[in-house]
DNA sequence: CTGAAAGCGCTAACAA
DNA sequence: TTGTTAGCGCTTTCAG
């Protein structure tokens, strides 16, 4: 059970030298396919696996993957789901490479700056996941001072690797479906301005309005922070002042506070407001009216994010392509398309 | 910023040699006060950070911790929060001591023993955290044969180093609380049995009972796998038969599917039915109505779990205790307790 | 109590 | 294309 076959045992059973046999394992491409596969199979026969801190040592390259959850995206890991479905596709990216992934979190913002730069001169880490740090670009900087490969979950406002959702396409989505049922007057409850998404989806329902002749109206754009009293607060006020039969909101949770919030002003969700929101989560799901939102498809975010930033570390940076994953509604209640189900 | 400070570095600083400084740094008993205070010293201001791949290699035990997610566990952490709160609990105790926290998941229950194989063998791990793998021991028969040091989360039936709730108390607060409420008629509906905390807590749910003279009905007593669609199912059928004014459901979603399944029987929780579950999770939160739950303080779980492995993986065993965590009970709307708050 | 030397398993640099 | 040699940075003998 103890595995402890070296590549030195490999390297007889193949009848090579051992850094022959490294180099085999390894895909450089001097090696002979003959020798190749002599090498293979004998590691195959003696069920050979590298000892990752040998590796580590004489490489100088980490065997284990960081997510790095800022503080700032702290709300975004409590709510349902998210991080669950992320993680389960940075794992399935990482399974059965030699690369194992590693959590780091950071509880306080201020925390989050020392975190990375001990992490990026802590040699523990092959490449680093990051999730977004909005527009504290200070994070990003710290990373690209370091010598530290990483990916960015989320688009950076910065030439950096990234992977996101198209987030105008997301906003297009989801206020096209509102329109979709008729309403003109549609609401966008959005998010801080230091996410970038709240831009692009803004930009999103924008363009929906526009190419269905609607007006742009700035006071239905409302803000508030994405938790579910903050958004409670904001639409309590905003909504007794404008009219509308739609809104949009940003992310799970505030959908949550607003439809709250609409009820104790006595509209009810969908039938005087139809609402739409942002990911396919537990609590959309289970809301009642479970709620209907756009997929950000979470695994597959990881599962790309992962898979890039493995090449990255192996040098196989393919022009630095900015990864897009799209976004699909799932259509529930609170758009007002069909009854409550249940299985 | 690339801290590459050897332990030769610090040696020199400290005008002592590499090996005294590694045994001074590792708190050997064999060092000198006055030593030690210059290594650290030393190791401060340089900003020492060991290598961990160098430090694996040489010591053979590798600097990073698994948590091992089980596909028999596999829909916990899809629920609600429990995930998070674990993971937050095991960060904490592992920050700032050498290790990292890696996750290792298996998605198919067969998928589950190979892994754990594989990664027993993999010299990855300096020691796992396992989800309590039920009573199939196949799991714990393989971790045992291994050298690889482990800690169950979660009661098992073998002797085996392990953190749990006192799943007793659990059932004997959840059901205390319902009898509180003048209900003698309570329904427990609960998980698979190849579950400890199943028996766990049915025997806090008799007992509770039995100090309160109430009488102990069998066909009170109901199992469902622990998805929302088996335990809507399980109440539909069950309920009808019984007369009941309170039910104690071992799990969130569960709940989720009892509420649904009484509601459709014509039953509203809290008015017609008091219930209470297990699991202080955002689904009972949000939940409408929003529902009472035993707190299973996963941070502790968590937290305890990671400290006491890493004890284990130094050396320091402090002959084995079983550590337990006790419960809490969050009260909010489903019991009957009081109505719906909004901030 | 401290130091010198060897070696963990691997890969990198060089020779052949 | 392959083999030889020399470390990577640490801990671990084993002398002193």
């Amino acid at each position: 059970m103890n595995n402890s076959t070296t590549i030195q045992d490999v390297a007889k059973e193949a009848g090579v030298a051992a850094s022959t046999a490294s180099d085999a394992l390894n895909g450089k491409s001097h090696v002979s396919e003959e020798t190749r596969l002599k090498v293979v199979q004998a590691a195959e026969k003696l069920d050979y696996r590298p000892h990752p801190g040998a590796k580590h040592l004489s490489s100088g390259v980490a065997q284990n993957l960081g997510l790095f959850v800022s503080a700032t995206r702290k709300h975004v890991f409590s709510s349902t789901g998210f991080f669950n479905k992320l993680i389960k596709g940075i794992h399935e990216a990482v399974e059965g490479t030699d690369y194992s992934l590693s959590l780091q979190m950071s509880e306080t913002e201020s925390g989050a700056a020392d975190k990375l730069r001990s992490l990026a001169g802590s040699r523990s880490l092959g490449g680093l996941i990051i999730t977004h740090p909005t527009r504290n670009s200070e994070l990003l900087d710290i990373l690209e001072s370091s010598d530290l490969p990483f990916i960015v979950l989320g688009r950076p406002e910065r030439d950096a690797l990234y992977v996101d959702n198209d987030n105008v396409e997301v906003g297009k989505v989801a206020t096209e479906h509102l329109i979709e049922h008729g309403h003109e007057k549609i609401a966008f409850l959005s998010g801080p301005s230091r996410f970038t998404y709240v831009e692009d989806r803004l930009n999103g329902y924008r363009r929906a309005l526009e190419s269905n002749g609607l007006n742009f109206d700035e006071d239905l754009i409302w803000n508030s922070e994405l938790v579910e009293s903050a958004a409670y607060k904001t639409v309590k006020k905003k909504a007794q002042k404008k009219e509308f039969g739609g809104i949009f909101v940003a992310g799970d949770v505030q959908a949550v506070g607003a439809i709250h919030a609409l009820k104790d002003l006595g509209k009810e969700v969908p039938n005087d407001v139809g609402l739409v929101s942002v990911c396919n989560s537990q609590l959309t799901m289970h809301f009642h009216p479970s709620i209907t939102a756009v997929d950000l498809h979470e695994y597959w975010l990881g599962n790309w994010a992962a898979d890039r930033l493995i090449q990255e570390i192996e040098g196989e940076g393919k022009g630095r392509p900015k990864v897009v994953v799209p976004g699909d509604l799932i259509v529930r209640e609170s758009c007002g398309c069909r009854p409550e189900e249940r299985d």
